[in-house]
DNA sequence: CCCTTTTTTGACCGATCGGGCTAAAGTTTG
DNA sequence: CAAACTTTAGCCCGATCGGTCAAAAAAGGG
C-alpha cells in the first residue's frame, strides 16, 4: 500500500516535468511573471494537478531551484576534477561554469531572480553559503602556488562570479556574443591576475579539447 | 490660465518627492514589491494622488529610473573629467561608480532591478546604449595608450560592469565588507590587466601620475 | 468674501493571483 | 473485480494589483 507520499518511478518522472516546465516559464516570463496558472498552462493541464504533487507553488519554484542548482554543481565538480593544478582548477571553474550557462540558457533567468529572492536558509561562516565561496577558496589556494602578491581573493571572487552573470545576461540580449569565447578570455585574465608576470600559464593552445 | 501639465516649482517638487518614495520602497520591497498602494502608504496619501502627477506606475517607475540615472552619471562624469591619463580614467570610472552606489544604497536596488527589466527603447550600434558601453570605450583607449595585447575589452568592460554590481549586492549583504576599499581592488586589479608588467600604475593616493 | 482652479480623497472596477475544495472520471495495480 | 491512486474541471475565497472617477478639500486671486 503506497502512502501520499511513497516516492514512485512516475511520481518522480511527473514531478520532474513540472520542474520542466517551471524551468521554461520562468525563462520566457519572469520568476514572478511564472503563475501556477500559467505554468499549468503550458503542461496542458489544470492547475490543481501541480498542487497535487507539489504543496503550494514557493514548493515547486524551490524544487526547480534546487534541481538547476544539483545539475549545475555535479557539471562543474566533473570538470573540475581533471585539472591537473590549482591554476588550472580555476580557469576550468570559470569555463565550466560558463559553459553550463550557454548550455542550459533556460535555466538562467531561475538561478539568477530565484538566487537573489531565496534568503539562504542558514548561514555559516559567511563564506560557505555565497555563491563565490568554493571560487573564493580556489582562489586562495592557487595564489598559494603562485605565490602571487596583493590579490583581495574574495574581491576578485565576487567580481569573477558577478562577472560571468553579466556575460551570460548580455549573450541572452546579444545572441552575436560567444558566450564560451568569451568565458575563455576572463579565464584569461583572471590567470594574469594570480599569475603575475607569467604570460604561458595552462592555456589552451594545442587545444584539442572536445567541447 | 495654468493648464494641467504645466510645470510649476510645487509640482515638481511633489512629484520628486514621490520618486525619492518609490525609491525607498523598492530598496526594501523590491521593484515588483513597489506597488502604487506601498508607495502612496509610505507617503502617508492616496494612491489616486500618485497618479494625478503621474500617469500610470510603469511612468512613475520610469521617471525614478531617469532621476536615479541622471544623477548616477553626473557623479562618474565629474569625477572623471578630473582624470590626467586614460588609464588614469578607467580607475576614476570604477572608484567613481562603486563610491556613488555606496552612498546611496538605497538607490541600488532600483537600478539593478529596474534596467534589467525596462529594455532599451531605441538602440543604436549594440555599444552605445548598453551600460558597459562607456567603460568598452575607455578600455579601448587605455589599452592604446599602454599597447596592452591580448585584451577583450569588450569582455572586461561587462565583466567589471558585472562585478561592481555584485560587489554592491555583496554589501549589502555582508555590512563587513568594505566597499570603497573593495573598488580601490578591483581598479587595481583592471589596471593590471590593461598595463600588464607595470606594477606602478596610476596608484597610491599621494601620487603624481606620469605622463 | 466668493468663485475658479488645482489637488486629494476614497470608494469602486475588473483582472489576476495562490490556494482550497469537491465531485466525477480515468488509471494502476493487487 | 475492487481498492488505491491520479487527474480533471470548476467554483469559491480573500488579497492585491493598476487604474478610473465623482465628490470633497485646499488654494488662491478678484
Amino acid at each position: 500500500m503506497r502512502s501520499k507520499d511513497t516516492v514512485t518511478f512516475t511520481r518522480a518522472a511527473r514531478r520532474e516535468q513540472m520542474i520542466e516546465a517551471t524551468i521554461a516559464t520562468v525563462a520566457e516570463r519572469g520568476l514572478h511573471g511564472a503563475s501556477l496558472a500559467r505554468i499549468a498552462e503550458r503542461m496542458g493541464i489544470a492547475k490543481g494537478g501541480i498542487l497535487y504533487h507539489f504543496s503550494s507553488r514557493d514548493d515547486l519554484v524551490r524544487a526547480a531551484l534546487q534541481d538547476v542548482y544539483d545539475r549545475l554543481t555535479q557539471h562543474v565538480v566533473d570538470r573540475l576534477s581533471s585539472a591537473d593544478s590549482v591554476r588550472g582548477a580555476v580557469r576550468g571553474y570559470v569555463v565550466a561554469l560558463v559553459g553550463y550557462l550557454h548550455d542550459h540558457r533556460d535555466e538562467v533567468r531561475l538561478i539568477g531572480e530565484g538566487f537573489t529572492t531565496t534568503q539562504t536558509p542558514e548561514s555559516a561562516d559567511s563564506r560557505v553559503r555565497t555563491r563565490w565561496g568554493a571560487l573564493a577558496d580556489l582562489l586562495d589556494a592557487a595564489v598559494a602556488e603562485t605565490a602571487a602578491t596583493g590579490v583581495d581573493t574574495r574581491v576578485l571572487a565576487i567580481t569573477v562570479s558577478g562577472g560571468i552573470d553579466a556575460l551570460v545576461a548580455e549573450a541572452l540580449r546579444d545572441p552575436g556574443l560567444d558566450l564560451p569565447e568569451a568565458g575563455d578570455r576572463l579565464a584569461d585574465m583572471v590567470d594574469r591576475i594570480i599569475a603575475p608576470g607569467d604570460p604561458a600559464g595552462p592555456r589552451t593552445d594545442t587545444e584539442g579539447e572536445p567541447r
